[in-house]
DNA sequence: ATGGCAGCGCGCCGCTGA
């Protein structure tokens, strides 16, 4: 099986690309982050007829998540119910016995933002969720964009990324308070090379000089991690014509 | 030096993203 995630950064673009990469990776799940439509635009058909049962909860212009399952998505959950919030940035769903949580945690803009507050508040009321959560599913995965990179290695320049946001101490310590709740970095059970990254800016040439950073993540609970067997960021999309600035992560579970 | 891409909105610039 199968599990992984991509911010596609508008799927009214990047359908296309979705629809190409499924079936280049049929992968069993996919999570999707910043769908930037309402649920009456959503392509239901044309996943459908990629093979793919689909759960999704949008909004206008911004954030937007999604769950593909070739499987059943039961127990479906919008939003965390702890957590009242306009904003479209959780979807969850037990597929074959796994819980799949589908996450976009806010951008935060700048450690001085009033929107850095809120992504430590959203991530602080995620974690009480998550604990609940935990309690009933002890196969449980948290797969999105997170847009903290987890340590320097996940930064292609950790000198001029110190401090700022998605590298900022408070924001990795929420990370690491989800990560305590009994949750683990697929990415880290792995060899990697250095310089792995899943987000580039799309400006001065990030890509193609590797300034990227490692944002996207699928974190793992302990008898999901005993069935995963490898964990990859898909360069090639980000390689294709008009791409999404993400790349794919996908974990693989025997 | 706050730029630079990209997507979106009743658009022709301003916002958000990361």
């Amino acid at each position: 099986m199968q599990i992984a995630t991509w911010n596609v950064n508008s799927l009214k673009v990047r359908l296309p690309h979705l629809l190409q990469w499924l079936t280049d990776n049929p992968v069993d799940v996919l999570c999707l982050q910043e769908t930037k439509m309402t649920d009456d635009k959503f392509p239901v058909a044309e996943i459908n007829a990629a093979g793919y049962q689909v759960a999704f909860t949008g909004q206008k212009t911004y954030n937007g998540v999604a769950i593909l399952s070739k499987l059943p998505l039961e127990d479906v959950v919008r939003n965390n119910p702890r957590f009242a919030d306009e904003q479209q940035r959780i979807i969850a769903a037990t597929i074959g016995g796994i819980r799949i949580v589908c996450a976009y945690v806010p951008n935060g803009q700048s450690v001085d933002s009033d929107k850095y507050a809120y992504k430590l508040a959203w991530l602080a009321s995620l974690r009480e969720w998550l604990a609940e959560e935990l309690q009933t599913h002890t196969e449980l995965a948290i797969l999105g964009d997170y847009n903290i990179a987890p340590d320097d290695r996940d930064v292609h320049d950790p000198v001029a990324w110190a401090g700022q946001v998605l590298c900022s101490d408070r924001e990795r310590a929420a990370l690491t308070a989800l990560v305590d709740l009994g949750l683990t970095d697929s990415y880290r059970l792995f060899e990697q090379a250095e310089k792995s990254f899943s987000w580039w800016d799309y400006r001065q040439l990030g890509f193609r000089l590797n300034k990227g950073l490692r944002i996207d993540h699928i974190l793992l609970t302990a008898s999901l991690v005993a069935r995963c067997t490898a964990c990859a960021i898909d360069r090639a999309p980000r390689k294709w014509e008009q791409p999404s600035d993400h790349a794919p992560v996908v974990a693989t579970l025997s």
